[in-house]
DNA sequence: AAGAAGATTCGCT
DNA sequence: GCGAATCTTCTTA
């Protein structure tokens, strides 16, 4: 299965919405490795999340892999999420997950080498990106950290560029 | 030890 | 649009 990564969202080091903030736990420990490693935790009794790391060891942060585009082994999406709806297959981190059969079997994963999963480069043009403030979140509300692709129907949530004064 | 919150999703109205 | 589902983790609300 592939797919192309329409939205994401930053949670750098210190910031209070990060789970690294209060320091490595059990179940945060794989955010604190190096860059590109996959970080995937459980919430909400119902839902696995997928970060990509994105600093120096022991730093602790990461990047949330919010939706994705299903290019390759739409029928194998398709059948893990339990419907028919194209659109509807990763459009949000949970979806996303359980399209991929993401779970923490794959916290730790070095996204950069081959295995289980991997980041690839995008082979399409990059089209043009917008950025709003990030969904869900109750700390640091007003930071425009999420990014995605404005004219794509994968995305989740709004499509609308805020302005960053 | 207990309780609340949480980077969500789904189904019903 | 709203609320339930569901469970792990961290805080003491």
């Amino acid at each position: 299965m592939t797919g192309r990564i329409v939205e994401t969202e930053a949670y750098p080091p210190g910031d209070r919405s990060g789970h690294s903030y209060r320091g490595r736990t059990a179940r945060n420990g794989s955010l604190f490795l190096d860059k590109g490693f996959a970080y995937v935790y459980f919430i909400y009794g119902t839902s696995y999340m997928l970060n990509v790391t994105s600093e120096e060891p022991g730093v602790g942060a990461g990047v949330l892999l919010r939706a994705i585009e299903p290019l390759e082994g739409i029928n194998r999406m398709k059948r893990h999420r339990n419907t028919e709806k194209l659109r509807d297959l990763a459009r949000g981190p949970g979806r996303l997950a359980a399209a991929l059969q993401i779970n923490q079997r794959l916290d730790g994963v070095d996204l950069c080498a081959s295995g289980p999963l991997w980041l690839g480069t995008a082979v399409r043009e990059t089209a043009h990106i917008g950025a709003t403030v990030r969904i869900g979140i109750t700390r640091e509300v007003d930071r425009p950290l999420r990014f995605f692709e404005v004219s794509n129907p994968f995305v989740s949530g709004p499509r609308i560029e805020i302005r960053i004064p």
